[in-house]
DNA sequence: ACGTAAGGGGTAAACGTTTACCCAATCTGC
DNA sequence: GCAGATTGGGTAAACGTTTACCCCTTACGT
């Protein structure tokens, strides 16, 4: 069995709290004792147990994550960046994945706050059916939402400016000369699909351009984007661009329409939404808004800091504008 | 605050134990006294604290992950079906990334094991320098290792046959009249780059091809395969075909063939290893190895709760058979 | 030399839950 | 009617750590 501090404590001759003192150098403690305690816990293998640490504390030293589809490289990279600023505070991040499922986001939130974990980085599966849980818990742990956001819902928050990233997307394309537009993204259910979607209406109005054509709304995933490209490639002809409301639809877009002959940039222009990192490994290499991944996890550590050093800070929306890169899907260069 | 147990047991007028046994279901109480504390939690908005009944218990009821690179999609898609299996059990995943690095790989472990997780499912960064700090743990928490293993370390593990799986590989472009074939995979020190260059040296000599093409040995990573493209560009000619140690170096292989102008497959047939989701969207799509990710989470799970219920079962090593998946880059059709 | 302050070590309570043990009331069998 | 068994509720210890409080010793200033 394992070692305690109690069993640290009778193999130096000391108390418990003597061992405590020396083990987190919380208050003075002779020098001679100090040694014996290092080496009695050297030689027991002492580790102090965290849980019961946190009982005791009420702190955790660690950070829960949740994110909506892990299997999207987009969330990983998030993860690997928001780690990576975490990493060094002697923290821990804990990752949960919440499957695009409310229920499932709800178990993850209780499993992280119920572990009291000190903030939570959660990134909403949906702009409304998630309040619930996180108004259920917000009094309990300090919470930054990241990319997506609940609406109506009090919490810190940073993202890019969706509206702003999709904008550039079609402006782009239309100074490329596309009049018809086709936008493919995923149903209203999100804040970013809510935000990419008032974005692309925004920019043709703003652009002259007819919003006629039929909205493609399915879920952020490849297959959908495949499913979408049949469904342009049935229309009466093609449109001079697809805009997609993120890099994974837009990879599944540009899979299809290589499949049946269509060729990009030449035939279509095609955009897409992040910059994961296969966005540059697509065929063609895709023009796509890029989410500026450390930025958003520097100003997610910082919120949720200040956060945690006053519960009472006035909440923050943050909105990183993104960058446009442009690459062979719109006819620019490697 | 929130309320605890104790002021559940106030407020209903009865004890902490009554209400622990009401809540807990673990001994009768009486119907009115259930109804009575029922009301006071529900009233109090009461939640159990898991970080007190985990010191108490000595369990909870959570299961730590540790992969080694969280950007590459086979991890995710590994831990999205550990999570379909792990769900409905009751046991939360807490999942962390460790960066291909044995430092922060330990820090994780400890981080996990310190909290008492029921169990640790591990790949490990390092087949020889993971070791250490696993052999600190296992006495501590049941541990499974998944895909790559540590060498010389007893614990249990399942994932496919690597040998096998690159075997296949070979076997099939061979097939196609392949006769000089490179290999394009990572420096030996993971399990699964070891055994996969293993399983390739062992069929070519098996089908006495000629293994005089240099190795070209990086990371796991779609820029190495970018970077050994052009390496293999600047040879004296191309080889039949390129067989990658997995999906992302033969995703970045594809890539700067196609912007050099090599056609796949007429020129040079690709292969790949795991079957990520970009496999199928690569252009062309890319033959492959394909993981069995359900199967290798539940023996994962498997594996796990033998251990829980009996740490003194024996070992077991679980190799799944790899199935061969062609696709447009050597020649199959979507 | 004395009074006050500072340093440092030990004891025990606290964190919040679970459950062993004790005790009282009730039930059952003879 | 009584003895023994069963049921169920309360008390308090346990889990492992931290730290407030107490007390003793030593040091310093007058």
């Amino acid at each position: 069995m394992t070692a305690t501090i109690r069993d640290v404590a009778r193999h130096a001759g000391v108390s418990v709290a003597t061992v405590s003192r020396v083990l987190t150098g919380s208050r003075t403690v002779s020098p001679e004792l100090v040694e014996r305690v290092n080496e009695a816990a050297r030689a027991l293998g002492y580790r102090h147990n965290a849980v019961a640490r946190a009982l005791r504390r009420g702190t955790t030293n660690t950070v829960g994550m949740i994110v909506p589809e892990i299997g999207n490289p987009f969330f990983p990279a998030i993860v690997e960046a928001v780690e990576r600023h975490l990493g060094g505070t002697g923290r821990d991040l804990f990752l949960c994945d919440s499957q695009q499922d409310i229920a499932i986001e709800r178990q993850r939130v209780l499993a992280l706050v119920g572990r009291q974990v000190d903030g939570l980085i959660i990134v909403p599966v949906s702009a409304t059916g998630s309040r619930a849980c996180l108004e259920e818990v917000i009094t309990r742990t300090p919470i930054v939402q990241v990319d997506r956001y609940v609406e109506d819902f009090p919490a810190d928050w940073v993202g890019v400016d969706d509206e702003l990233g999709i904008g550039a997307a079609v402006e782009h394309v239309a100074s490329l000369g596309a009049k018809r537009v086709v936008f493919v993204s995923a149903t209203l259910d999100s804040s970013s699909a809510v935000q990419r979607h008032v974005g692309f209406e925004r920019a043709m109005r703003k652009l002259g351009l007819p919003l006629d054509e039929p909205q493609l709304l399915g879920t952020f995933r490849a297959e959908w984007g495949r499913v979408a490209a049949i469904k342009i490639l049935t229309g009466a002809s093609l449109p001079d661009a697809v805009v997609c409301g993120n890099d994974e639809i837009a990879v599944g877009v540009l899979g299809e329409f290589r499949r049946r002959q269509v060729r990009v940039p030449e035939d279509v222009l095609v955009t897409g939404f992040d910059d994961i990192r296969f966005a540059a490994l697509a065929d063609p290499p895709l023009t796509t808004i890029r989410q500026p991944h450390e930025q958003l996890a520097a100003e997610c550590i910082r919120l949720l800091d200040a956060r945690m050093a006053d519960a009472g800070t006035p909440m923050q929306r943050i909105a990183i504008a993104p960058s446009l890169v442009v690459r062979e899907s719109t006819g620019g260069t490697s």
